[in-house]
DNA sequence: TTGAAAGCGCTAACAC
DNA sequence: GTGTTAGCGCTTTCAA
C-alpha cells in the first residue's frame, strides 16, 4: 500500500541518465545548461509517467530552506487571531511559503517549547504574538539566527522588530467617545495578567481620557482564565451595591461576551441602563441588538506589515533601515447602537 | 548573523567520537548500546555547551516522518473551522505533530493544488473540508499512500473514512422545532454550490420535516460569493412582494449572519416578524436579543474522532475494520428566543 | 551537452 | 562498549 514515492533516481535510471540532469531539467534549468530540446522532453514524459513527486523535505534539507514559517498566538480559535492568520496564511502562500499555526494558551512554557520546536523544524521565519513578560528568550531565538517579527503585542525591548495597533491611543479614542456621549462614569473592563502590552496600552489611553476630564479611572482586571464567571459576578456585585458604572469600556473581545452574557443575565439593557464599546470589532457587532460600537484594529494591514518585516529579515534585506523597529497602526473607531445615551440629564 | 547551526557531526568532533554514538546518547538510547554513562555524560554536557538544536528537516528525511500533517478547509477565518482547527491542534501537539493549515476558498483548483503541495511536503497525513465534487483527485492522493480523513463534507464514495455531523438529522430538528413552535411556513435558506454534503443533507433533513406536516418545502438557494447582498436583496424583495416566510432556517453560520443583518436592516423584528434557527451555534448567538436558536455540531468530537482515524491509517492499525468509513455524529437542538413564537392565532 | 561526486544532518545496521 | 559505514532524495559545482 504505502508503495515507495518514485525519486530523481528512478527517472534516472530508467531513462540511463543521471539525477543532475533530471534535476536541472525538472527545475527549469535545462536552457541555461544548454540541454537538448529532445532530452528534456524524454525526462519530463518519464516523470509525468512515473507519477513524480519531488520530495520537499530532501530538497529543504539541500538548500537550506524549508519554505515554511510559523505562526505564534494565544488561541487560534479567537476570532481576532483566526482572521488574523487567515491574512498571514494568504500572504504565506503567494510568497511560497506553508504556515504552521500554534496556540500558546498564554502559557509561557508552551510557548518557548513551540518556538524552540519550529526553530528545531528548521522554519524560515515566524510570527509571534507573545505571552512573555521580558523578552530574554526571544533575543536568544533572534540570535540563533531566526528571523523574528512580534505582532499585536510588543515586549519592553527593543531589539525586536515589532507590529501592533495603535492601542494607547485606541483606548484613548474609545473612551472619549463615551465622553462625548454624556457618559460620566465609564468602567474599564481590563484583563489579567498586566504584562500583556494590548491591554496595559488600552488602560493607559482609558485612562488619560478620563483623567482629562476630571473623571477617576476605574479599572477592574478579569483574570484570564476565568473571564466569564467572574466578569458575572462583578456586575452582579456591582448592582447589588447599586454601584454600577453608566458604561463600559470591555478592553478585547473575549471581555466583551463575558459583559454582553452578564448584562443579558442580570437584566440590564444595553444602552438604556449602561453603555457598551468594545475593543475589537466583531462581524457579529454588527447586526446585535443593540449593534455593538467598537474599536476595530486593522488586522489585514497587521499581517501584511509582519509579514513584510519577515520577509526582509528573511532575505537579509533587514539592512533596509526602518524609521523605527516597531510600528504602530492606526485603530478605527465604530459607533453603533450601544454608546447611544439617552437624552442628557 | 545567520551563523551555521551546530551539527551532530560538530559535537562528535569536538570529542573525538563518532556521530553515531552522539546521535543515540542523544536519543536516550545510549542504554540500550551499553554506552559508558562517563560518554553519556560527556556527549551531553558538550551538546548543551555548543547549544546544539536538532535538525528535524534531516531527521525527518532519514526517518521518512515529517511529523507533521495537514488541515484543509475552505476558510479558517470561519470560527466552525477555526474551533475546529484549534481542537485538531491540540490532539496533534499532544501526538507530536505540527499541524499545517490551508485555507482553499471553495476553490477545487486550489484545494488540488493545496493537497499537492502537503504531499510533496511528505505530511504523514490530512485532514480534509474538500469542495470537490467527486473524490477521484482525492482516491488517487490515497493510493500514492497519503493518509486521509474527510471531516465535515461527506463525497459520493465509499473509500474515504469520513468524519461528518448528522446533518440530514440536524435539519430535521431544527425544522420541527420550528414546526413545533407554531410556524407554518418555514423558508430554508441554502447555499450553493449544491454539491457541499453539509447543505445538501440540511435540506435533505428541512424538506423531510416539512413535507411530512404537510407543508411545501421552500428553498432559498444563495450563491457562496455574495451572501450578504443576495440575502438582504431576497427579503427585501419577498417583503416588498408581502410574501415573508414567518420563520428562516439559516442553513450556515455565514447565512445567518447574513440573514440577521438583512431582517434588522429591514426592520423585521425577530422572533415578532420573523423566527430564525441558524445551523450552526456560534458563541455570540446565545447573548444576542434575541439570543438565537441553533442546531450546534459536536466540533470538539468532529476533530476527535477524525484524528483518531488519520492515527490508525498513520499507524497501519487501519486494519481495525470500523463499522462503518463514514460515522455521523449526533447534533444538538439549542432552543433560545429567536424562534418563540408569538401566541398561535 | 551530459555525468560524477560531494554533501545537507541525521540514524540504523553492522562491525570491531 | 564503541565506531564505521551507508544512505534518505535532492542540488550544485566541476570535469569530461
Amino acid at each position: 500500500m504505502k508503495q515507495k514515492n518514485v525519486s530523481l533516481n528512478d527517472i534516472a535510471k530508467s531513462l540511463g541518465v543521471s539525477r543532475a540532469l533530471v534535476s536541472l531539467v525538472l527545475n527549469g534549468k535545462a536552457a541555461e545548461h544548454g540541454i537538448a530540446e529532445s532530452t528534456c522532453q524524454r525526462v519530463l514524459a518519464k516523470a509525468s509517467e512515473l507519477n513524480y513527486k519531488p520530495n520537499q523535505l530532501a530538497r529543504s534539507l539541500r538548500l537550506g530552506r524549508s519554505f515554511t514559517i510559523g505562526l505564534v498566538v494565544s488561541d487560534i480559535s479567537n476570532i481576532f487571531y483566526s482572521k488574523l492568520a487567515r491574512a498571514v496564511e494568504d500572504l504565506a502562500e503567494r510568497a511560497g511559503f506553508s504556515l504552521v499555526i500554534c496556540s500558546t494558551d498564554e502559557q509561557v512554557d508552551k510557548e518557548q517549547k513551540l518556538l524552540r520546536l519550529l526553530q528545531n523544524r528548521q522554519v524560515e521565519g515566524i510570527i509571534l504574538s507573545s505571552s512573555q513578560a521580558d523578552c530574554d528568550d526571544l533575543t536568544r531565538l533572534k540570535n540563533d539566527g531566526v528571523p523574528l517579527v512580534l505582532i499585536d503585542r510588543k515586549l519592553d525591548c527593543k531589539q525586536l522588530s515589532t507590529v501592533v495597533s495603535n492601542n494607547r491611543l485606541g483606548g484613548e479614542i474609545g473612551t472619549k467617545h463615551l465622553i462625548d456621549s454624556g457618559y460620566k462614569r465609564p468602567l474599564a473592563l481590563a484583563i489579567t495578567p498586566a504584562h500583556i502590552s494590548t491591554i496595559s496600552e488600552r488602560v493607559k489611553g482609558y485612562t488619560n481620557a478620563v483623567t482629562e476630564v476630571g473623571i477617576a479611572p476605574w479599572v477592574a482586571e478579569v483574570p484570564f482564565e476565568e473571564v466569564p464567571s467572574y466578569v458575572e459576578a462583578l456586575i452582579g456585585r456591582l448592582k447589588a451595591e447599586n454601584r454600577l458604572p453608566d458604561s463600559i469600556f470591555a478592553l478585547n473581545n473575549s471581555v466583551t461576551s463575558a459583559a454582553l452574557v452578564a448584562l443579558k443575565k442580570h437584566g440590564l439593557d444595553v444602552p438604556a441602563s449602561v453603555g457598551l464599546i468594545s475593543f475589537d470589532d466583531i462581524p457579529y457587532f454588527e447586526f446585535m441588538n443593540p449593534a455593538i460600537s467598537a474599536v476595530e484594529q486593522p488586522i489585514a494591514k497587521l499581517a501584511e506589515v509582519a509579514f513584510g518585516r519577515l520577509m526582509d529579515q528573511i532575505n537579509g534585506s533587514s539592512a533596509t533601515a526602518y524609521e523605527s523597529l516597531t510600528v504602530e497602526l492606526p485603530v478605527n473607531l465604530i459607533v453603533r447602537e450601544s454608546t447611544t445615551k439617552q437624552q442628557p440629564n
